[in-house]
RNA sequence: GGCCAGUUGGUGAAGUGGCUUAACACACUGCCCUUUCACGGCAGCAUUCACGGAUUCGAAUUCCGUACUGGUCACCA
């Protein structure tokens, strides 16, 4: 028997060859130079920080040579549930990633290679199988669990290499009739790989990342089909990255070890290997102090969702993930102030090789800075949008308020170095709240510092009063605590203060540090002049009378 | 256990044989400025690049070995 005939017998169905495809899927009338790359998770939910970082490296790159980035679904586990494709969606929007091609919605796509969700492409997948039947690249394997259970138990006394190869392949050496046989018994069986490789022999992978990487040659006859009719990763891969002509593959590290597999696939096709760029991985450090791969399940900086709860601006999310993935960002950024992230040059080159640790801190560090440089009207936009989902409260404020909050956004922010104290939008209200006669009512703890007796502070008060008004300029109104200060025998000049500071009660920074916690409960505030023209007279007297 | 990769300060890292008495950024510490805080300024923070050996006039940078960390060895991706 031929193995034409077997390869009918094995995927009757197929109707169409590898010639159609190539046809069908021609290669892209795009410039040499462009990046063809592709985001392709397994449908498990939600995006993961670390396949956001891949996602953004990935279309960066191909953004930058005007090359194009689709978005693949890998459904071919039937162990896992299969969930909606819209969190990975609305995560990658979220993020303003752009895909060219690909699934958009779970029975939406768009795209000339498609179809982009891998259940959707058995039939393609067969056409391939069948071939490589046919040219006695593969071969059905009627081995069960338990055989192959058995050959490693043989293997693993033997100390011998584990795997289903060489001598070990039992299917590999049944004759086309035995199994013509078999498959006509209803047997079940999976697709191998008749794998021509040898161990002893190097195959190098040119990494873009990592550079050239010696690994022995893949020797495994590898299931390519389940018995269930499914592909695995390892020949989906090669299919669908022939067929939609990807250029770039970028993927994981945990990959590289099956990359000689994925090689040796590429070649029995007579296809093009694509670039590889294995990443390393994400890490974080663990209450233990152990060193980690950051998880889904056990930390939750790790989802997308948490630095939208959090309020950290998308900007400043992508600024921190272009500094991790190319450490001459910063640099870059410094000396072409202003400039977006898209005038930035990516280099998978510069990428570094060993996982990175992810660091909330310089995070919010990145976030503060870019928040500092919006003007007061972005930031009030932008909080009201957050609130408007995570904190009704504060968005009824804002909107009420909404000149007034503005104002306050703008405290010390028209100067060169703007103020940098809001790391994130969730953490603007305890900042301000102050600033709101609804927040400011209940429950007050002030915070004084040395001068702490309630009758000196109303004398303070009393004294201060007489001489306020509102519109004093910025030494007039400092004056004026300067004065408080000299007539209740503090120390209206610092210098001679530190000189002697017996001779005084205290200085004027304990008067002017008594007005503005009773004014805001802090002693911790943006210019206290500013804050008090914001508030007004009428406010200031109640807060003074409150106390 | 086999195969592969990685290892520069608290963190991210620059660095590819002499310009490095190891850049930059975050964090931290001290001082200064100052009505508080922030900003800013100044200074400090790895005599040393996991360890051992080799090559060399010279090594974080090349080679070998060891250790540690990570990945992988499924009809998961």
């Amino acid at each position: 028997m031929t193995n034409k005939e077997l390869a009918n017998l094995m995927y009757p169905s197929v109707n169409k060859t590898i010639s159609d495809y190539e046809t069908i899927y021609p290669e892209r009338n795009i410039d040499d130079k462009a990046v063809v790359s592709r985001f392709a998770p397994s449908p498990t939910g939600f995006v993961h920080m670390g396949s956001l970082l891949t996602v953004f490296v990935t279309n960066k790159a191909a953004k930058d040579t005007n090359g194009i980035f689709y978005l693949r679904i890998e459904d071919t586990d039937g162990k896992r549930t299969v969930e909606s494709i819209d969190g990975i969606v609305k995560d990658l929007n979220s993020f303003n990633i752009e895909i060219d091609e690909g699934a958009i919605s779970d029975n939406e796509e768009i795209g000339n290679y498609g179809p982009y969700v891998q259940s959707k492409r058995i039939d393609i997948y067969n056409t391939f199988a069948k071939w490589l039947v046919e040219n006695d690249y593969a071969y059905p394997c009627f081995c069960s669990e338990e055989d192959i259970n058995e050959i490693r138990k043989v293997q693993e006394s033997k100390k011998d290499r584990i795997g289903y190869y060489g001598k070990y392949a039992k299917c590999r050496f049944l004759t086309n009739e035995e199994r013509a046989e078999r498959i006509k018994n209803g047997e079940k069986f999976v697709l191998r790989l008749k794998s021509t490789g040898d161990f002893n022999k190097k195959v190098v992978i040119n990494d873009l990342v990592r550079g050239s990487i010696e690994y022995p040659e893949n020797d495994i006859d590898h299931v390519l089909i389940k018995s269930d009719g499914v592909p695995v990763y390892h020949f989906a891969h090669v299919v669908d990255d022939h067929l939609m002509r990807t250029t770039h593959v970028t993927r994981g590290e945990e990959w590289l070890p099956s990359t000689p597999l994925h090689i040796e696939l590429f070649k029995k096709f007579g296809f093009k290997v694509p670039k590889y760029c294995h990443l390393g991985l994400v890490m974080k450090v663990d209450e233990e102090g152990v060193r980690r791969k950051l998880s889904k399940r056990k930390d939750p900086e790790a989802a997308v969702s948490y630095y939208h709860e959090k309020g950290i601006p998308v900007e400043a999310v992508k600024l921190y993930l272009m500094t991790i993935a190319n450490s001459n960002f910063e640099g870059w950024m410094d000396s072409n102030p202003g400039k977006s992230i898209d005038e930035f040059k990516f280099d998978f080159k510069k990428m570094s090789k060993s996982g990175s640790l992810f660091d909330l801190e310089k995070l919010l560090n990145i976030s503060r800075n870019y928040i500092s440089r919006l003007t007061a009207r972005e930031v009030y936009d932008d909080t009201l949008k957050w609130a408007s989902e995570f904190d009704k409260e504060f968005y009824e404020i804002l909107t009420k308020y909404k000149d007034y909050s503005i104002n306050i956004f703008n405290i010390e922010r028209e100067q060169k170095k703007p103020r940098k104290d809001y790391e994130s939008y969730s953490s603007i209200k305890s900042q301000v709240w102050y600033m709101y006669d609804e927040l400011f009512n209940d429950n007050l703890e002030y915070d004084f510092d040395k001068i702490n007796n309630s009758e000196e502070i109303k004398n303070i008060l009393n004294e201060y009063i007489k001489l306020y008004d509102e519109k004093d300029d910025k030494d007039t109104w400092f004056n004026k605590i300067k004065e408080v200060a000299d007539t209740l025998g503090y120390a209206s000049d610092m210098k001679a203060y530190k000189e002697n500071p017996n001779n005084y009660k205290g200085n004027v920074a304990d008067i002017a540090t008594v007005i503005r916690v009773v004014l805001t409960t802090s002693r911790v505030t943006p210019d206290l002049y500013v804050i008090m023209k914001l508030l007004g007279k009428d406010r200031i007297i109640n807060r003074f009378n409150k106390f």
